[in-house]
DNA sequence: CTCGTGACTTACG
DNA sequence: ACGTAAGCCACGA
């Protein structure tokens, strides 16, 4: 059972629109925490699979992050980069194109 | 309670 | 612009 603080964050990112990606830092001041590392780890926990697309959130400045990058390879993560791609938000060099386009804004 | 870890961010050289 | 250091918070052991 995920904790309360990842229980927020799902809630929030749950929010997000189709074809809409979010950051790490927006996703924070959503639940108003300042734990930017922490919601890393509530996503890698990702117990609620696609339902909570945790490929929607990306770096602050509109790179993949960890979960698209060099991190992919040796660890077992979907396409989920790929697929979101496929949704319209197209990710080109481990970076989003249009980011600030695509990108939801909570507040 | 203390310690180590991390899919982060910002500041500095 | 790039690499490194420091700061930050939550979680599990």
């Amino acid at each position: 059972m995920p904790s309360l603080f990842a229980e927020q964050v799902y809630a929030e990112l749950r929010k997000v629109p189709w074809g809409r990606v979010t950051t790490y830092k927006e996703l924070a001041r959503a639940v108003g925490t300042k734990a930017y590392r922490s919601i890393g780890q509530v996503m890698r926990a990702n117990p609620f699979a696609p339902e909570v697309p945790c490929h929607r959130v990306v770096a602050s400045d509109g790179s993949i992050g960890g979960f698209g990058g060099e991190w992919r390879r040796g660890k077992k993560i979907d396409d989920k980069v790929s697929l979101l791609a496929k949704e319209g938000v197209v990710v080109n060099d481990g970076r989003v194109v249009d980011f600030e386009r695509v990108l939801f804004r909570f507040r």
